[in-house]
DNA sequence: CCATATGCCTAACAAATGTTAGACAAAAAT
DNA sequence: ATTTTTGTCTAACATTTGTTAGGCATATGG
């Protein structure tokens, strides 16, 4: 079954996902999806079940990447600061791995339909609360400002969020240069203004 | 013509832009779009030429407002932070005043086609300009970290822009009041680290 | 060597899409 | 009072959509 080479639904789905990051998964038609694998549009259907089910096994892969990541942080024992650039470090590493899959899961989730839906927004809230934890942490170790906590966790989510609208394969940063970067500048928003250091980088 | 009461073309392109920041452009119907207005949807084309006239109405209305915003903050003499913090306050009014559009502007321009889609890229790229300018500015004056300035740039729109996805107007806080609160955080990861009052607010 | 599974094909479908044409009523302008 | 404008309607259109049915070929496993 699961084997070494890319079966042929992964492979439509990898294929699909492409399509879905440049124009949306609305705007893509399975004649599309069918054109790039230089088949018949009905021929997919021998692989999948339906255009939905795509988009669903795109949006709870990459649910399950990233919650996978930030439970592995949160069940280490460690502070408060680096818990977050490890959870940081674990986003930008899941989200450059696959920058497509990863658009659809931000962006094109919304048309999912009934239980499926639901069940995704239960993944993505679980998610926001992983690094609630984190910085409510921070604040209880006394390293991180008393910031309002939904504010803090959807500024630190929309910095490494919006890699993906920027974020190109060939632009000369690895995922961990990102990560690192991101994380010394929300790390500035965040951090108690202790520093007498000029040269302190965090 | 432009009268105090809202036009029925306006109309209908608010109400288009409440259910595309929903559903999405392409997944939303010139009936769905009718029905809305308790009408037909061959009645909209008496107001409008065709469906991607409202998305064009909407995406350049909106990069027209925002750009005003920071050309003027532009033009003023002002020190860097200053100017910063005048662009964010600028950028989330704009972006508050009207949810519905500003999303649209933000994630469905890519519906646009041809000569349009460049001509708005254009615009997009000159917003960037304006806040890369005012970063560059800071830089210069000694107030900022030597950062990447792209970098920054990214940061600091990925900030602000995110606020699209998550402010509900009834949330408890006014434009100004995030606004302020961005502009602190990212002023926390690009001024120079020479704090010493562990008071010390920004 | 035969049976089965895999992967693709052509043809077709019902439904939904954006859009046009032409008619009719009410309001505004002359 | 009559013309013009404005806003809507019904009816229809060509196209595109996701999807199904059934058939044919190649590879796999007994």
């Amino acid at each position: 079954m699961a084997s070494l080479v890319v079966s042929r639904k992964d492979q439509i789905i990898q294929v699909a996902a492409d399509l879905f990051k440049i124009r949306g998964y609305e705007a893509t038609s399975m004649r599309d999806i069918a054109q790039q694998l230089e088949i018949e549009a009905a021929s997919l259907y021998h692989h999948i079940k339906s255009k939905e089910e795509i988009l669903e096994k795109i949006c709870f892969s990459m649910a399950d990447q990233f919650l996978t990541g930030i439970e592995e942080v949160n069940d280490i024992y460690f502070s408060a600061e680096e818990k977050l650039r490890m959870a940081i470090k674990s986003h930008v590493r899941v989200l450059t791995g696959n920058l497509s899959k990863s658009t659809v899961f931000l962006h094109e989730w919304r048309s999912l339909n009934g239980e499926k839906l639901i069940e995704f927004k239960e993944l993505r809230d679980k998610y926001e609360k992983g690094f609630k934890t984190i910085i409510q942490d921070g604040i209880n170790e006394d390293i991180f400002d008393d910031v309002d906590l939904k504010f803090a966790v959807l500024s630190v989510l929309s910095s490494v969020n919006w890699i993906a609208e920027w974020y190109r394969v060939d632009g000369g940063m690895t995922a961990d240069e990102i990560a690192n970067r991101i994380s010394d500048f929300v790390m500035g928003g965040l951090r108690k203004k202790l520093v007498t250091d000029p040269h302190f980088k965090g």
